[in-house]
DNA sequence: GCCAACGTTGGC
DNA sequence: GCCAACGTTGGC
């Protein structure tokens, strides 16, 4: 079982567009290293929703519901898609400036590749984002 | 809302 | 296969 993080602009796909289809396709990425990690989501894996933006913060978890596929908005080959499901918000968000003073988070992706929209975490880190959005803000 | 940095695309 | 141009993203 892998861990994930996938970040978009609530603008473009939000969380409450998520919780309200309750599954979506994880499709229009054009990012060749985003899609090699696309590729490596097995059905069942655990993803951090993370909203970048201006009110940045990781948002709530979602279960991969299928690998990958053949992005669907596009002919192109070389893009792919996976089935994302929701499994639970948040209670409370989860800012990048909570996460950068947290030891364990200090390493994410998302802050050394601030451009890459779907990244690896480890299982130490995706409870530890769990856990800080289950304290108190 | 501008601008710099990044990554992809397209022309040679 | 290189490199300039372009579009997108993120920081200020």
């Amino acid at each position: 079982m892998n861990y994930w993080m996938v970040k978009q602009e609530p603008s473009t796909y939000s969380w409450d567009d998520f919780a309200r289809e309750k599954k979506t396709a994880w499709s229009g990425v054009r990012n060749y290293q985003a899609r090699n990690f696309l590729r490596q989501m097995k059905k069942g894996d655990l993803v951090i929703f993370y909203h970048s933006g201006k009110n940045a913060a990781a948002v709530g978890s979602a279960k991969v519901a299928r690998g990958a596929y053949q992005d669907p908005t596009t002919d192109d080959e070389r893009w792919s898609a996976v089935d994302l499901s929701v499994a639970k918000k948040f209670t409370r968000p989860v800012t990048p400036a909570e996460m950068k003073k947290d030891r364990r988070l200090e390493d994410l992706p998302l802050f050394k590749q601030s451009r890459l929209s779907v990244m690896p975490v480890t299982r130490e880190q995706f409870e530890a984002v769990e856990a800080l959005s289950e304290e108190a803000g």
